[in-house]
DNA sequence: AAGTTAATGTTATAATATAACACTATGTAA
DNA sequence: TTACATAGTGTTATATTATAACATTAACTT
């Protein structure tokens, strides 16, 4: 029996390094930390990566190129995602925000169109940085 | 006397060129597209999209790499930009509602985080694609 | 067991972006 | 007008991010 959200071996290996790491990974940084594991090509990362997004367990962050876990389990259906990046020390959160996430979800642009994918990311300084 | 809003030459005519196409344009597709005016090296074309990014002439597809000019005056200040995304055919369209914009910059996080610089890119099917 | 699909391993290469440095144009101010 | 500061340019080299192509192996389905 399938079971859906099983890693396998190398998702399991990419997805425990950026898991618990506290600050979003690019992938060649990933490649170097997984390669005393034999994980040896880009390819394999990002292979692993592109899955590891679509099931919702990992996020891009488009502005930066960098992979940070899912930090709230909704997002492995909705692909509807919100963050808030730090521009002075690069901290990055994600957004879990029932009010915000209706509201874009509902959202019409001027053709009447919805969507239900979106990725939003917001810019300015966190707590420590002000 | 310094004119805000001038462009230098390298500047103008990758603005042209991008304001012209009716897509976003990738920066070596730019390159290829001026060289016949000069502009032959990757670094005259980033710098002067950075620059133009700064200003707010254009934006950045930060989930395509490429290059749109600005359809929206009020962008040239705030920064905060939504776009939409055809995942069918590409097409990508500026956002302007001020009820979105409204709602997005009065957010607060549950830090009570106010952010007036943000990206938002929505996808899905445009209205042809449907 | 045979067929199918998904994941892997590997080499090579494409696409995107920046570092470093010398030089030029433009604006500001003594 | 000369000196100074700042922003933009030209150029070469290189760093970073991502995919193509193909052979192989593992896992699931019948
Ligand atoms: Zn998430
Ligand atoms: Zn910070
Ligand atoms: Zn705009
Ligand atoms: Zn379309």
């Amino acid at each position: 029996m399938h079971k859906e959200n099983d890693l396998t071996k190398n998702q399991q290996i990419i997805f425990d390094l950026i898991d618990k790491s506290p600050e979003p990974l690019k992938a060649y940084s990933i490649l170097f930390n997984v390669q005393k594991k034999g994980i040896k090509a880009p390819l394999q990362v990002y292979r692993a990566l592109d899955k590891l997004v679509e099931m919702g367990k990992i996020h891009k962050i488009e502005s930066r190129n960098a992979f940070i876990a899912c930090q709230n389990s909704s997002c492995q259906v909705s692909k509807a995602t919100a963050f808030s990046i730090c521009e002075m020390c690069e901290k990055i959160t994600e957004i879990s925000s029932s009010s915000l996430s209706k509201y874009l979800a509902n959202f019409k642009d001027k053709d009447g169109m919805k969507y239900s994918k979106y990725n939003l990311e917001f810019f300015g300084l966190c707590k420590k940085c002000r």
